[in-house]
RNA sequence: GCCGACGUAGCUCAAUUGGCAGAGCAACUGAAUCGUAAUCAGUAGGUUGUAGGUUCGAUUCCUAUCGUCGGCACCA
């Protein structure tokens, strides 16, 4: 394959070309930077540094590498139309993100969405007027001058040593590592979506820049596929949904306060006893500890420290109390009221705990962030030598949950020892996050690590759950506590009749019942199965007079054997009483008439299927009891 | 908490330049008794989030406040 170089050589290109043959056959400068990079079976050329192997890699559009670098030239293609639109705007940063790209300017005048027809029309002008990307490395002293009327790019430059590369595409100028395309043209398939707010470098302290947020991709269909998503995620909004399902409501008197209305409750109590049912299977021990608690307590946990802004607190009797943030100061003291021996570890000590967070207003989103919610808690209180197979139990009844029982996929992140603040040896540490990666690792499990991501009191496992829409969630995490055993001087005494301390983890697996129930909102997009649906079946009498006794005889039968069955005798014809059922997403309609009387049967109609079967009244019964069964029966093996 | 947008009937949304606050669905009443995604007619439903201000007149403009949404920061 034939490629241009920028200085107008060209170049034969075959698949296993490496950096060093480019090198060797171009000036050296240039050998630095240039890509080979197929498209749609056409060869385009692009800069790109020389790897320290110098090895090339040939991309083509199915590489994610390259669908990064088209939105990172679509940050600079938006900036460009930005300067073009409104001089004087300054710029930050505008890198390309997982579905699509941003950037942060400081703009001279101020713009919302609605500007956003005209600076995407403005964009896709110079797109097509194809604009040569050119890479520049100049000196630090050159960037200072080139760039000393933006101070934000100014402050970036300030921190770097060595050469500068800068790339220019027509009046737009930026400091930038790039790689790029050669030309502006290869942006056709944008689209900007929203405007934001977002600090300078990240930190609270400084000025807040605006955030364009846009996406870009290689054609139109992708583009049109993306949108789409978009709209299904809307579609599937759990707040849109609990609304019109029932199922919860937030009342301005309580920000961030859920209310659970019956039909949430129904849902709420279903997953809430399976777990304890599981739970108790798997060997927990399931407690109760109270919401207030004395302030005296959360000194010696450290949350009177480290967490006071966050929680509420209440004098009475002119004591302080504090409202419990989290559950394991009152694990602890449940853990306190017996004296241990090695032979009863592990301890698994489960609650579904009640807490309350006085979260920032800003923070508060539907069921996701909630100032009151319930954690699906559990303590484990174990040998240094019981650690690795407790954590990998732990995580066998992530996977039932998870797999088994809801079909979603996760991934798993190693969170290990931060930087500077952080309790306990290096050895301890070391020890512990080995003990983690090695029960993962030891399942078969492969796990990404998150770098001084851990705790301040231990290295810890998240699990990031797949929704089926392509969000991800964190869910179950299991921390490792090498403080609180210590602030709490929990023991037990080993084989030596020596007292020591245990060893504990903190888990959950839903994480939150609300966050839990709003990801399974959307991810069953409101149609949720057999066993979680709040009302099963829907029986509906084709005559409100003739075929009421049977279908009121079917009702009861369905609630003799624990299904949640309702009439709907409303005064309406069969086919709206229809529609409203699968608008309720109820996974069963039945339709009651002369025939299903007379000859004991029911007529049944699957949620989101117009496929009508007709069979007995007991065997239709036996089929939905056993498609809950089959969930709620089932136990960890 | 910060930046920006928004807040009208139970729900979804209209209301021209500042000039009588409206529709569909839901609810209620009546008729129709009907076999798989909306039968017809009627009735009722509002301090336009709240509190101030400007104005002859405010859903509309201004200020404050509460809440929601998109992000940011936060999530020990």
């Amino acid at each position: 394959m034939i490629i241009t170089l920028p200085d107008g050589k060209t170049m034969n290109l075959k698949a296993g070309t490496t950096g060093l043959d480019v090198a060797t056959q171009i000036s050296p400068s240039l050998a630095k930077r240039v890509l080979a990079y197929a498209l749609d079976g056409q060869l385009f050329d692009l800069y790109w540094p020389i790897p320290k192997d110098g090895q090339f890699k040939l991309l083509t559009d199915k590489d994610p590498e390259t669908l990064m670098m088209l939105r990172h030239d679509a940050s600079h293609l938006l900036a460009q139309a930005i300067i073009a639109l409104y001089p004087g705007t300054k710029f930050g940063v505008g890198p390309a993100i997982d579905e699509g790209f941003y950037y942060d300017m400081d703009l001279s005048q101020p713009i919302s969405e609605e500007d956003f027809p005209r600076i995407e029309t403005k964009m896709l002008e110079l797109s097509k007027q194809a604009f040569p990307i050119v890479r520049k490395e100049i000196s630090k002293q050159d960037a200072l001058t080139l760039f000393k009327d933006d101070p934000y790019k100014t402050e970036m430059i300030q921190a770097l040593t060595g050469t500068i590369s800068i790339y220019t595409q027509g009046a737009f100028t930026d400091l930038c590592l790039g790689p790029h395309f050669i030309n502006t043209s290869y942006n056709q398939n944008f689209k900007l979506l929203t405007t934001a707010g977002a600090y300078w470098r990240g930190d609270s302290k400084n000025k807040q820049l605006t955030r364009i947020y846009g996406t870009a991709f290689f054609n139109k269909k992708d583009l049109d596929a993306y949108v789409a998503m978009l709209e299904e995620r809307k579609k599937r909004d759990h707040r849109k949904l609990g609304k019109e399902l029932g199922l919860f409501m937030i009342s301005d008197y309580g920000p961030g306060f859920p209310f659970w209305l019956n039909k949430g409750m129904i849902l709420r109590k279903t997953l809430e006893n399976f777990w304890i049912d599981v739970h108790r299977a798997a060997g927990y021990q399931l407690v109760q500890t109270p919401t207030m608690l004395s302030k005296e307590l959360w000194e010696t946990s450290g949350h009177w420290f480290n967490y006071r802004d966050n929680m509420y607190v209440s004098e009475v009797d002119e004591k302080e109390y504090a409202i419990k943030p989290m559950n394991c100061p009152g694990s602890m003291l449940v853990y306190k009221n017996e004296f241990y021996s090695y032979k009863d570890l592990p301890i698994r000590m489960g609650e579904l705990g009640n807490v309350h967070r006085h979260e920032a207003s800003g923070a508060l989103s539907g069921l996701f962030r909630v100032r009151n919610f319930t954690q699906d808690d559990a303590h484990i209180y174990c040998t240094p030598e019981q650690l690795e197979s407790e954590v990998r139990e732990i995580v066998k009844l992530f996977d039932f949950f998870y797999k088994k029982v809801f079909h979603i996929d996760y991934d798993v992140y190693l969170s290990t020892r931060p930087e500077n603040k952080y309790i306990g040896t290096l050895e301890t540490w070391a020890k512990s996050e080995k003990a983690l990666g090695d029960a993962l690792t030891g399942m078969g499990k492969t796990f990404k690590i998150n770098p001084g991501d851990g705790a301040f009191y231990g290295p810890k496992l998240d699990f990031k759950l797949k929704d089926s829409v392509g969000r991800t969630w964190q869910c179950g995490t299991v921390q490792l506590d090498m403080n609180n055993p210590e602030r709490f001087d929990l023991t037990y005494i080993n084989e030596k009749n020596e007292k020591v301390r245990p060893v504990m983890l903190h888990r959950v697996v839903y994480g939150s019942l609300e966050r839990f129930i709003g990801i399974l909102i959307e991810h069953y997009a409101g149609a949720f199965p057999t066993w979680l649906a709040p009302v099963q079946i829907k029986i509906l009498p084709v005559n409100q007079s003739f075929h009421l006794d049977y279908s009121y005889a079917l009702k009861k039968a369905a609630a003799a054997i624990g299904l949640r069955a309702e009439v709907d005798a409303s005064n309406e014809k069969l086919g709206y009483r229809i529609r409203n059922a699968q608008v309720e997403k109820v996974p069963y309609s039945v339709v009651i008439g002369d025939k299903e009387r007379d000859g004991q049967l029911v007529t049944y109609r699957p949620y989101g299927s117009e496929e009508q079967v007709t069979i007995s009244m007991e065997s239709f019964l036996q089929k939905v009891q056993k498609e809950v069964t089959d969930i709620t029966h089932l136990r960890i093996e």
